[in-house]
DNA sequence: GAGTAGTGCGTACAAACGTACACACTCCCT
DNA sequence: AGGGAGTGTGTACGTTTGTACGCACTACTC
């Protein structure tokens, strides 16, 4: 009576939904998302978009979650890596200017993200604690002011990356880091 | 036979559809702006949007156009009007943390704008021109490398703020402007 | 093997969309 | 005063949208 006798035959489903959720926003903005183009791209049929989730917002908002949750994960290995202040300040350089660890795709979706959660409570709250836990990340190697203000570089110069569609120069990356880093 | 012999009835008319256009971007964000959407706010019907513009996405795109000049000009006009460094580093903080300067709803549509820019090249290039002026803005007081960081702080704090929804510590980020500029 | 509860999907539909266009209106020229 | 070019609008149309829902299918129980 409580458990469900019958197991999805696909529960790797909703997850490829919300993958290829971010891909068509990623290709088309949120403006262009549509449970059409979503369910092209993961392969399976309309209906199963609206079987799985209740609307096209709750698509959005799962994804961007998702999104969230990989990203912060990433940021927190990153500076969990690094044994000294140093070699944190070395690491932000890499998660400022490396390509490998955000690609051009998720910047442009990192720009969704903060642009629908003005429109959008439940991404509003995803954003208020992808900001909680990027402050936490760099806690363990920064004092505080010096946390806000390097996370207000991460997310300025990686707009920054996206819109001029260039590499920054390193070395001025982690001359400015280090010195916001000494400043406080 | 060259110039038109007939003037418009209502010459505000195009200026007063895409102030409309960011108000309702503002509201519901480019994903929720529509022609009938926009003409209701802005008090004309709606076969004067057609009129006057090719499509949606050209009412998108003048509008941001209008918006990136407007901030560049009051940019220009809060560095200009700094005789030093040091006043120069309180303007920047003013324009900031000034709740007077960049309303909430404007912090909003920058979001909106970058965001657009990675799927449009039009407003992509209004980006473009926009970082170029911030940073002959800021040239005027800062040696280039760290016009290239203030920036960053500039452009990262603006988001910071509208996803926290709260004021920033004004001498916290006195004190990064401060040393970043020192630090070059 | 028949019954059945739950999974999953093809299709249909009303609403909303962007856009086109026929038509009024205004005002200058002759 | 009459003609006509240009301004501006109301309405209608084809398309796309989000979503609902009836129905097939599966796999387990008895």
């Amino acid at each position: 009576m409580a458990g469900s006798r019958r197991v999805a035959n696909d529960p790797l489903r909703k997850q490829r939904i919300l993958d290829a959720a971010l891909a068509v926003m990623t290709e088309h903005g949120v403006h262009g998302t549509t449970h059409r183009r979503i369910a092209e791209r993961a392969g399976v049929p309309l209906g199963s978009l609206t079987y799985h989730f209740d609307s096209l917002q709750t698509i959005i908002e799962q994804a961007f979650e998702h999104l969230a949750e990989t990203m912060s994960h990433h940021y927190r290995a990153t500076l969990e890596a690094a044994p000294d202040r140093r070699a944190a300040c070395a690491a932000v350089t890499d998660l400022i200017c490396g390509a490998e660890y955000a690609t051009p795709g998720d910047l442009t979706l990192i720009n969704e993200m903060f642009a629908y959660s003005n429109h959008d409570e439940a991404v509003a709250e995803v954003g208020r604690r992808w900001l909680a836990r990027s402050h936490a990340s760099l806690a363990l190697h920064f004092p505080e002011p010096a946390c806000r203000a390097i996370d207000a570089l991460i997310e300025g110069w990686s707009i920054h990356q996206a819109v001029e569609q260039k590499p920054l120069d390193r070395a001025m990356v982690l001359a400015t880091v280090t010195a916001v880093a000494a400043a406080f």
